[in-house]
DNA sequence: GCCGTTTTCGGCCCGACTGTTTTCAGTCG
């Protein structure tokens, strides 16, 4: 897969020529090369075989031509020719907030300042501050904002934002001025991490709300405030901006500011090429200066002749030729979902019992839940032994018998040894009604090792499900060196499924690989893996996830009644 | 550097806030 090589030489390069301040335009072809070689759908040497490159949206002949080198010798002599003028650590400042190419090029000039600590060093001892354009206020944002980069900033949990957003809406709807008010920017896209809270409110008396929002409990500093905007950090360390706009605009600004900025880009250039101009208040005629105020996001599109997209899918991978085509993806529904085919209980590390994961599992609705419990190399989690899963065996067998509403399913999470074996011999494994494999230990071998053991597992016939298949865990733990689409192949060929697992830290597959997968043909099981009851209502993000994916419900195992499971599950 | 059924040259998305200025450039989203 060369699509993230290219895409990330050229995204540096483009990085380099906004330091160096050649013409914008040209720096944006870059960054935008690399956004759509980055979300390109298939490997690129596959899609040059069946197209010429110049047929890629932003990419043209100069472009085309640096592809084909950077695929045949691993780079290209512009982007080694920039690096020579450019040290690495320039292009690692424009990381850093407050700090951008104009300035990054002024620090580097006079001073040839060209790493982070430099910087931190000539800010701390002053001498940034008589540099052109510059000023005391200049240093302390700089200070402020290496702080920032060497912090977790830009890595807040979906999970945790969503319950903190919410809470300050809530108290904000309190204000009688505030008319309409909604959480935006990436945390209504529900992207897995988020860099900060996107709040937007409409109201007749903008001032009164700022004013409002700076007194909100938890708030530890203004960042900057003005007569309709303003930020401020949280106790937590997360970034809050508030914009305030009049309620005619509502809708018009609710599209704006939940981004992404990538997808509003194209859709204001479409706008544009279609005689509107479209910004944050209205869409109005170029001609005839007739501005319209649509009172829905649906309207807003649709007065740009685009089928309304939603939310998740507004990233600019495509949705909005989609859209115009008429094959946008009728994304999975929460309501789709009909259970949950990875969870634990008290047998293994679970904290809930059997019965109350079963309840809990009817009062979401589902029709059926399947126990999968650690297996028995796994003895920090209290893995089963092959006696103590016979024994749950017949225990979910009498209390199917007791239960009404819900069907509990036999199942086991089995790891996937480091040897390539499973933890339970066939005959075992053959008795359950779901299989779902993991890894758990030797997250250290290396790629090939790694990718055998789970393309092992697609083999055994016994197997539905891979779980968590690449291991990350967001802010915590990077994925296992695995070879994907090998892997997907693989599944592909075995008819196994793939896992999105719901829990916040993981989502994993991750929604790109995700959308992968269904391109390749492997069907996808959005799972929990749930230990306590609580745990089933993670189901959320997973979804969420998949819908980032593009996934319809077809692409999903748990969207079947419970009688197309069982044979779907038995068929393989 | 890309793009084009008004254009192969001259466009390329748009506005708020900050800080350093003395009317605006830089940065951000």
């Amino acid at each position: 897969m060369k699509n993230f090589e290219i895409a990330f030489i050229f995204s540096d390069i483009a990085d380099m020529l906004e330091i160096k301040g050649e013409n914008f335009f040209k720096v944006r072809a870059y960054r935008k090369a690399a956004h759509v070689i980055g979300n390109l759908p298939a490997d690129i040497q596959d899609i040059m075989k069946q197209a010429p490159l110049e047929e890629i949206e932003g990419i043209g002949r100069a472009l085309s031509e640096k592809i084909q080198e950077i695929l045949k010798t691993g780079t290209c002599r512009f982007y080694e020719e920039l690096k020579k003028e450019f040290p690495r650590g320039l292009v690692e400042m424009l990381r850093i907030p407050g700090l951008g190419a104009k300035k990054i090029k002024v620090i580097y000039d006079t001073l040839r300042i060209s790493s982070i600590d430099e910087l931190e060093q000539a800010a701390k001892s002053h001498q940034l501050r008589v540099l052109p354009g510059m000023g005391v206020k200049t240093e302390e944002t700089i200070l402020k904002g290496i702080k920032m980069f060497k912090g977790e900033a830009g890595k807040t949990l979906l999970s945790t934002g969503l319950v903190v957003a919410e809470d300050m809406v809530a108290m904000l709807k309190t204000m009688t001025e505030i008319q309409n008010i909604e959480i935006t920017g990436s945390l209504r896209r529900r992207k897995e991490l988020i860099g900060d809270i996107d709040i937007l409110a409409s109201s007749d008396q903008p001032e009164d709300v700022i004013q409002g929002f700076l007194r909100l409990p938890r708030v530890n500093e203004v960042l900057a405030k003005g007569s309709t905007k303003a930020s401020v950090r949280l106790d937590l360390g997360i970034q809050v901006d508030l914009r305030v706009v009049e309620p005619r605009s509502f809708h018009c600004a609710l599209q704006y500011f939940t981004g992404s900025k990538d997808h509003n880009t194209k859709l204001r250039s479409i706008a544009r090429k279609k005689g509107f101009k479209l910004n944050e208040y209205c869409i109005y005629e170029e001609q005839s200066g007739k501005a319209f105020y649509p009172d829905s996001e649906k309207k807003l599109y649709h007065y740009l002749e685009i089928p309304y997209i939603i939310p998740e899918l507004r990233e600019d991978r495509g949705e909005i030729e989609a859209a115009m085509e008429g094959r946008l993806p009728r994304v999975l529904e929460w309501e789709d979902i009909r259970g949950d085919l990875h969870v634990h209980t008290d047998w293994s590390d679970g904290i809930s019992s059997i019965e109350a994961m079963a309840d809990a599992a009817k009062a979401l609705g589902y029709e059926y839940i399947a126990i999968t419990d650690h297996s028995k190399s796994l003895k920090v989690a209290r893995g089963l032994d092959e006696k103590r899963l016979k024994e749950q065996i017949d225990i979910i067998k009498k209390l199917n018998k007791e239960i009404e509403g819900i069907r509990i399913l036999t199942g086991i999470e089995v790891d996937i040894l480091s040897n390539e074996i499973m933890d339970f011999d066939d005959d075992i494994l053959k008795e359950l009604d779901v299989v779902v494999a993991s890894i758990h230990t030797g997250f250290k071998q290396d790629r090939d090792k790694l990718t055998r053991r789970i393309i092992s597992a697609c083999e055994n016939p016994h197997v539905d499900i891979i779980a968590h298949p690449t291991g990350r865990m967001l802010g915590k733990r990077d994925p296992y060196d695995i070879d994907l689409d090998l892997i997907l192949k693989a599944a592909a060929e075995t008819h196994t499924i793939l896992e999105i697992n719901s829990s916040p830290d993981r989502l994993d597959l991750n929604d790109i690989m995700a959308n992968r997968a269904k391109e390749m043909g492997v069907k996808i099981s959005i799972d929990t893996d749930a230990h306590e009851k609580e745990g089933l209502k993670d189901m959320r993000y997973g979804v969420w996830n998949a819908r980032r994916a593009w996934l319809e419900k077809d692409d999903v195992l748990n969207t079947l009644p419970l009688d197309k499971l069982l044979k779907e599950l038995s068929a393989r």
